[in-house]
DNA sequence: ATTTGAATACGAAATGATTCGTAGATAAAG
DNA sequence: CTTTATCTACGAATCATTTCGTATTCAAAT
C-alpha cells in the first residue's frame, strides 16, 4: 500500500481541500473568507488547520514571502475515490449499486443528471 | 420531534447499527463477538458504546431481564440516505451524478450491478 | 522612526470519540 | 449457602480534532 495515501483527511480538512482544488492556490485568508460563509470559527483556526495539513502532506505551501501560498498536495479524484470506497464498504456492505440507488432514489437527481449517468453507464458497458 | 437527522452516528456507532439492522435484536455480547472479528477492543467498550447509543436514541433496549436486548431505533434507509446526502453535499458539491460516477468508475461495479442500475434508472425516468 | 495592520508560530484549552478498569448486581452451578 | 461467571453501571484515561489566545515578525503607511 502506498504509505502516502492512508491519510484520511478529517472533515475540516476536507472542506479546505475542496477550496484548494477549486481555486488552485490560496492564502489562508482566502480560504478563511470562504469558510466563514458557512462556519464561524476564527482566522487562527483556519491557519492552524492548514499548518497541520502541511505537516501531514495534504497540502504544500510556498513560504518564500510573508504571506504563504497553499496548494492541495493530494489528488482530488483519488481522495474522493477513497471516501466513496470507504462508504461503500462501511455503509453498503460492498455494493456500489446499493449506494448508487440510494444516491439517486431521493436526492436531487434531476432529469439531466439521470441522463448523463445513463450515458456514462452505456460507455462503461461498451468496454 | 423530528429527529429528522441531527443524529449523526459516529463510525463505531454505525458498525453497531449495521449489526442490529441485520440481526434485528442482539445482546451486547452478540454484538461484541461480531465486532471482535475486525477490531480488538474490550467488551466493556462495546457495552459503553451501546449505552451511549441508547441515551442518544439510536437504539432502544429491553432491560427487563439481566441481559439487555438491543434493537436499532433509527431507520436503516433513512440513515444511509443521510450519510449519502451528506457526502454528496460535502464531497461532490451537491452533484449526485458525480458521486455515482465516482462510485462506478473504479469500484468493483460488476456487469450485473451496472445492468440493475440501468434498469433502476429507466424506472426513474418513466415516472 | 514609529505605528499599525496583517501574517505566522506555538501552546494549550475545549470538545468529541473511544477505550478500559473497577465495582456492584444477579443468576446459575456446585 | 457460597462460589463463580456474566452482566450493567460508571468514572476516568486516552486519543484525535477543533478551537483560540498570545507572542512575534514583517511590511507598508504615517
Amino acid at each position: 500500500m502506498n504509505p502516502s495515501s492512508p491519510l484520511k483527511p478529517t472533515e475540516s480538512e476536507l472542506e479546505i481541500l475542496q477550496i484548494l482544488w477549486e481555486k488552485g492556490h490560496c492564502t489562508v485568508r482566502e480560504v478563511h473568507e470562504i469558510l466563514e460563509k458557512n462556519k464561524d470559527s476564527g482566522y487562527t483556526t483556519t491557519l492552524k488547520l492548514m499548518q497541520i495539513m502541511a505537516e501531514k502532506g495534504l497540502v504544500i505551501r510556498d513560504t518564500s514571502s510573508k504571506t504563504h501560498i497553499y496548494r492541495a498536495q493530494v489528488n482530488q479524484e483519488k481522495t474522493e475515490q477513497d471516501l466513496v470506497s470507504k462508504m461503500i464498504d462501511n455503509v453498503f456492505n460492498g455494493s456500489a449499486a446499493r449506494l448508487v440507488m440510494q444516491a439517486l432514489g431521493n436526492h436531487s437527481a434531476s432529469k439531466d443528471e439521470i441522463d448523463s449517468i445513463k450515458k456514462y453507464l452505456d460507455n462503461l458497458s461498451d468496454k
